[in-house]
RNA sequence: GGCCAGGUAGCUCAGUUGGUACGAGCGCUCGCCUGAAAAGCGAGAGGUCGCCGGUUCGACCCCGGCCCUGGCCA
């Protein structure tokens, strides 16, 4: 691809915090999009991309996927570690197979940084496990400030920007530094990597951590805790990422008995919404995102509008 | 009605032998984020220390009264 060549598209992004009601807009967006052409769901949630963890996901079932072709759904197995690269490098491949079809891909999922891997310009420098279990060996005998100093070092910029307390992201930090010479440790201004619309859905925040508690709620009911306990019998605990998954992380310890099924329930609200916060401190800042109130009765229709609109300035 | 325990941050509770509340966890607000991102990390805002009076140079901490909560006994 040349560097004056604009980028392909085009592509609808819809994102937002949890419970806000993305899965809703986007089967309306993708039956209407494309300029009647029709329109392909691609997800962009972390956690649905591992096979087998549903209701804690919210994920829709194939009958609420309403025959609507849906990508990037159970992907990964439980013990698999996430892994934004490879996610990137096979969702892009998805939508430009949609593109190629005619059909319009709408991305859906509040993992922002899943997101803007796909749709911007991101380049993920490798990774050497090897020398990543090193680090961490290290990590875990003397601490993340040890860590820090030397990465001081190697490479003073990265380390001004990363706080001596962040083990985690010193450590990929070494390793890049290791294995290229430097670390870009601050996200840079985005460049396009597709042509894309990003619609923002939230809602007013007493109403959305009611819509949390009851969706926790409805979980229980629907059977998370089984669903846990099967999933346990695929090595969800040995999984670094999917154990990790909110919803999962309490239920197994309850089911390890260090914490009663209440303590697990309430937790579990506490925890979504404190994702919450976190999902749109990221969202937020991306000014590019065309934000609507999923509460509008419109809603639909005001999404296929900002789509028209933005389709035809972007025929100009 | 009597006895006991307690009334300190939105919540649960620490604390000061009388000298400006060293508070903590959770919650809340905000920020960071390049191969674990539903992860990881950080910053901040909140307190007439139940009420009234007294002792004292000085009381959240001492004394008296009152109110409220929980428990026990009648």
């Amino acid at each position: 691809m040349h560097a004056d060549d604009k980028p392909p598209g085009p592509v609808i992004a819809i994102v937002g915090p949890t419970a806000a009601g993305k899965s809703a807009l986007s089967l309306a967006v993708a039956r209407t999009g494309g300029a009647g052409a029709g329109g392909e769901i691609v997800n962009a949630d972390s956690m649905q991309l591992y096979r087998g963890m549903d209701i804690g996901t919210a994920k829709l079932t194939v009958a609420e996927r309403d025959g609507i072709p849906h990508h990037m759904l159970d992907t990964w197995e439980v013990t698999q570690t996430a892994d934004v690269a490879s996610y990137q490098q096979a969702t892009r491949s998805a939508v430009v197979g949609i593109l190629s079809r005619g059909h319009m891909p709408v991305l859906v999922g509040g993992s922002g940084l899943y997101v803007d891997a796909v749709l911007d310009e991101f380049e993920f420098p490798g990774t050497d496990p090897e020398l990543r279990a090193r680090l961490e060996a290290e990590l875990a005998e003397h601490g993340p400030a040890a860590l820090h100093e030397r990465l001081g070092a190697r490479d003073p910029g990265a380390a001004a920007s990363i706080l001596p307390s962040n083990g985690r992201r010193i450590v990929r930090a070494l390793e890049v530094v290791e294995l290229t010479g430097g670390f870009r440790a601050a996200l840079p201004e985005p460049v396009a990597h597709f042509s894309s619309l990003r619609i923002g859905v939230d809602r007013d925040t007493a109403e959305l951590d009611a819509r949390i508690a009851e969706r926790v709620e409805q979980m229980w009911a629907a059977g998370l805790v089984d669903e846990v306990r099967g999933l346990l019998k695929e090595g969800l605990a040995d999984g670094l990422t999917a154990s990790r998954a909110i919803g999962y992380r309490q239920i197994l310890r309850l089911l390890d008995g260090e914490i009663t099924e209440a303590e697990a329930r309430d937790d579990t609200v506490r925890a979504t919404r404190r994702f919450v916060r976190r999902q749109r401190s990221w969202f937020r800042r991306d000014k590019r995102v065309v934000w609507l109130d999923a509460a509008r009765p419109d809603l639909a229709e005001a999404a296929a509008g900002i789509i028209d609109q933005w389709e035809q300035e972007r025929a100009r």
